[in-house]
DNA sequence: CAGCTAAAATACATGCATGTATGTATAACG
DNA sequence: CGTTATACATACATGCATGTATTTTAGCTG
């Protein structure tokens, strides 16, 4: 029923975001379109005519959720920054500190970690977020290549080995985060972790 | 086809293989009975003889696998020892180094974690593995509770932020592993890490 | 006010996975 | 050696999600 063009944009968002709230209750695979209709309080109709099918609609909603990584993370900065693992470790805090703040992201990103599976039709969608994860390792790699090159980094650590940590202790972090839900305080335990992981790249 | 008892036990098996070879090749929602049957072999009504649907068959396959955890932790053994920061971390240690060895155990736990939506229909399946983590979570919890009373825990954690971190860190470090591959060594990037940690539990 | 077109709703055709019913060959058993 | 239950294969019915074609409604334009 041709409504306004602003109303039309509106429609766009509600489908978006019924999605977003059935793929997180139900998962991506399990959820229909017909239901994601339903949710919007619409028909599949309304659907079709603003994404090409279900793939599509779930990519729009994946770029709608700037996900955290992005948001803070400049490989430029860090490598310019005087002492990089300072910088990393404290821009590290404040992404989990305002983490919380993010209930879209929060949603979305726990929808691509726990209620999608991570091949099958969905391989292209989730090729793109795979490939965001191993550009940033690569870029935090560069952080510590380049710490290794300055004499700053404990023998105990090789460049690899240290950011295959950090990610390690940030994702396992996010996603126990997710997981859990409310009994986990994200910065409670990963100020500490973070800062006894940050000591021993550090110690001589 | 009424082959001999072994026989069957046999195909059971196979069908059992088949289905990891393919819940990992396509993860679970979009993989079905037939495509399972053909990677065996065999036909559906193979599948339908030995299992009730899909779901028993995920079930059964889980069951098969002993996943890691539940392979070495014991609460009561780490509440008996003298040191139990330094049996836990002893013994996580040593299942980061067996983890590579059980190439069933590897291939089912990536299904679990990558290629298995976390609801929808398979939730009951789900739930068991999740059921195994809040245990988990809680008997860590415990050691470290335990830990804290003897005054042996450093100010800076709590029981419940320093379990947090722990299975955050080992969690993470395994989901890195199994998305990674080749490229990450566990121990390589996990000793250091749980040194680090273990460390600072303890420090005054 | 008529006509056009955007924004949907509705109707329809297709395919496919599931579950079940039935068929069948053979091992086990008396 | 005949019977029976086992271990499958095959055939069939059903439902349902998808994609597309068609129709309806209402803004916009002249």
């Amino acid at each position: 029923m041709r409504r306004t063009k602003e109303c039309a944009e509106q429609t766009r968002e509600a489908i978006l975001d019924a999605a977003e709230t059935v793929f997180f209750r139900q998962g991506v695979a399990a959820t229909t379109l017909s239901q994601i209709a339903a949710e919007a309080g619409m028909t599949r109709g309304a659907i079709y005519w603003h994404f090409e099918n279900k793939l599509e609609l779930f990519k729009a909603m994946q770029d709608r959720a700037h996900l955290p990584k992005e948001r803070l993370f400049d490989a430029g900065q860090l490598l310019g920054a005087e002492d990089m693992l300072a910088t990393l470790l404290e821009k590290t805090l404040e992404v989990l500190r305002l983490a919380p703040t993010d209930e879209r992201g929060k949603r979305v990103y726990s929808i691509l970690l726990f209620r999608c599976e991570y091949i099958g039709e969905m391989q292209e969608a989730l090729a793109r977020m795979r490939d965001s994860d191993d550009d940033f390792a690569v870029r935090i790699e560069r952080v510590f290549a380049r710490t290794e090159e300055t004499g700053a980094l404990s023998g105990e650590w090789t460049a690899k080995t240290a950011a295959n940590a950090y990610c390690a202790a940030v994702s396992g972090l996010f996603s126990q985060w997710l997981k859990i839900g409310d009994g986990f305080d994200l910065m409670a335990a990963g100020r500490p972790l973070l800062t006894a992981l940050f000591a021993s790249y550090r110690a001589r």
